[in-house]
DNA sequence: TTCATTTTGTTCTCGCGTTCACAAACTCCT
DNA sequence: AGGAGTTTGTGAACGCGAGAACAAAATGAA
């Protein structure tokens, strides 16, 4: 992340804290649905699967839109987190690599509803080039230039096979791109200034394994232990 | 996690270790593929994407595999680790929810090659049930406990809708899945000894979108100062 | 008005993770 | 054999984040 100094912006908030505000919306949103119109900070955090005090040093970092006695009102406190998170407007979004994964993330509701349009899909196999998916057809990706910069992308997402996500990454940083979501098991190389986000499917569930192997290898002593 | 005591077991590995040791796993084989037998920290923390000082600790929490003055050898490596990990020999896995994210995990090669099987794709809608996808075929949900006993599964993967996660989650804990990869945004509650992971598409870029808004909020400042 | 109650915002402490820096140990060359 | 050069493994310092605890502020009742 750039290290800026702290005096140029007042407010600093922690990167542990950022990661938790989109939960925090979205449990707003669920809340508002629910016809909700306040809520505690106990209720919020119960919702959102953290703690309470936790939930009010994050919400503290963004200003006090709280009343004391009272706690949040739920609209207003969830424009303050889209405001400060900056998903009060769509953000146009280019996919790369429409295989398996692009096409699901294509298809993939949540984007649009949470601040994402995808303005394009784009994939270097000319098999692809034509179909329409979620309204949007794919393109040749040798288009990227063009596409970014006529509708102002900042944000990629490469879902490339590994072996492609380097070079993929170089485009979309020479043409302007400033942040990456990489679904590509891959280390990008990318530079200063531009931010790198990256979601690996399998890292998950080896970290799953090395649990689920500790909890059996427990339970084998465990069983031998109590035979004695 | 279950909070054991450390005389219990001398090897208690850092969470923030046992995250990274998949990183270094997947690095050492695209090492391997290349046909280098050794390496150093430094060579694999870059191939990583980490400080060669956090590398060299994190392995040394699995014991002393290198040799100084030379390095690590690559295959003895990658072996320790996927030792560690757990995924020497392969995980049995079910997929809940097979729409198009389901539909794109159960295609993943990656899951394969690294040390899991799908045994089943499960979903509600009979509308799918029948389809073969990826070589194995959509079943009923109902038969979950059934397929969990007979493959012995004790990973679970949530990919539907946020409204019907909840209630499979508490299906696989009842039928005893103690590991599950929950892909719907949704915060789940589970029994004590079962481990759950979430991955949130649209978080990772909601987090993107919020330096980038601060990008553009401190580029227009920096645009009169100096475009370096 | 004044007091009791509720709930936020903040201070403080503790523990974990990261990083630096260096001693220990291995190889290679002379 | 001995010394120079590498590279690992680890002790120590440092900084960040989590959680407890409390003061400040708002409401409502007497």
């Amino acid at each position: 992340m750039t290290a800026r100094t702290s005096s140029e912006n007042a407010r600093e908030i922690p990167e542990a804290t950022v990661a938790r505000l989109p939960v925090y919306l979205r449990a707003l949103v669920t809340l508002a649905d629910d016809g909700i119109p306040t809520c505690s900070s106990e209720e919020l955090a119960t919702a959102a699967g953290v703690n309470s005090a936790k939930l009010r040093k994050d919400l503290s970092y963004l200003g006090s839109y709280g009343t004391r006695g009272v706690g949040y009102d739920v609209d207003y406190l969830r424009y303050q987190i889209a405001r400060e998170i900056g998903v009060t407007k769509d953000w146009p979004v280019v996919i790369v690599g429409i295989g398996n994964l692009g096409h699901a993330l294509a298809n993939y509701s949540g984007f649009r509803s949470r601040g994402f349009q995808v303005v394009a899909l784009l994939d270097a196999d000319p098999a692809q080039h034509g179909e329409i998916v979620a309204g949007v057809e794919v393109q040749p990706f040798d288009r990227l230039e063009e596409i970014v910069a006529a509708a102002d992308v900042a944000i990629g997402v490469i879902a490339t096979p590994a072996a492609a996500a380097q070079s993929v990454a170089d485009r979309m940083v020479g043409c302007g791109i400033t942040s990456i979501l990489n679904f590509a098991p891959s280390v990008l190389a990318v530079p200063d200034g531009v931010d790198v986000r990256k979601v690996d499917l399998s890292l998950e569930l080896q970290i799953l394994a090395y649990h689920e192997q500790r909890k059996s290898q427990t339970g084998a002593l465990l069983a031998d232990g109590g035979a004695a």
